[in-house]
DNA sequence: TGGCTTGTTCTATAACCTATAGAACAAACG
DNA sequence: CGTTTGTTCTATAGGTTATAGAACAAGCCA
């Protein structure tokens, strides 16, 4: 798995980390069951602090993407879209959007252009995209 | 013009300050020409520093937004959309469609949540939307 | 059993960000 | 002339980020 970490920037590195994998989630590259490198193991990778590892490792435990074991280490658990998720995230989606259509794109445009990514997704079925 | 913003939130005030404006630019609330209160005035209607707001508007004025004028104050302009803000939006939705698809939503239902947030907005014509 | 790995949990620190505060200046307005 | 407004300084308290060191319990393997 090849995560692209980019330590110059100003997104901080464990928020990096945890949209990587993410995106490797949904991409279908990280599946139901499929461990994580060690903390300490995945640190030692880029040159980061291992406390910064966990704290992107703990940011996906608490959205209920992967569990934490002593026994199995990390590992990517079947995640469901509550209620509380999907409001959450179409506030976030809305946001988003509108930074899109006020920079003067069309909405078929930025429809097509969220299209585009989902098709890019290993996970998505063809007939799920109309 | 009504700007909801939490003083509580985790979010920073400024970029609180900057999606509202945003989404009100996409939403019509706000068309070119349109005057932003002072920043002073937006400062006091909420009870925040002046300085915040100060930022929230350099924001929008690096991002091509609004104009910054000691005669005119600030006022949106008609933003144009470049290859490199197209880029570095798409890379944001990846990382926030990612998040939908690895919580289990289908792109399908991710792709009505898009349209019906987009319909929302008062700038975007039926016709745009297929 | 003994050594090793791994998740977990402390404390600590330097650098940076956020928000507030006060002050001052130049340009425009009435 | 007085007021407003954008702009630009300095300064400070509190929080976040990233690093660092240390320690412990649970599991693994030779």
């Amino acid at each position: 798995m090849i995560l692209n970490v980019d330590l110059e920037s100003d997104v901080p590195i464990y928020q990096q980390l945890r949209d990587r994998i993410v995106e490797a989630i949904a991409d279908g590259v990280l599946t139901h069951g499929s461990p994580l490198p060690a903390t300490r193991t995945l640190a030692a990778d880029f040159g980061i602090n291992f406390h910064t590892v966990n704290k992107a490792y703990d940011l996906l435990r608490q959205q209920g993407l992967i569990r934490l074991n002593r026994k199995t280490g990390a590992v990517v658990t079947p995640a469901v879209a509550d209620p509380p998720f999907r409001a959450e995230w179409t506030a976030r989606a809305r946001t988003l959007l509108a930074e899109a259509v006020a920079k003067g794109l069309s909405a078929g445009d930025i429809l097509a252009t969220c299209r585009s990514v989902l098709d890019s997704f290993g996970t998505t079925s063809p007939e799920d995209t109309p």
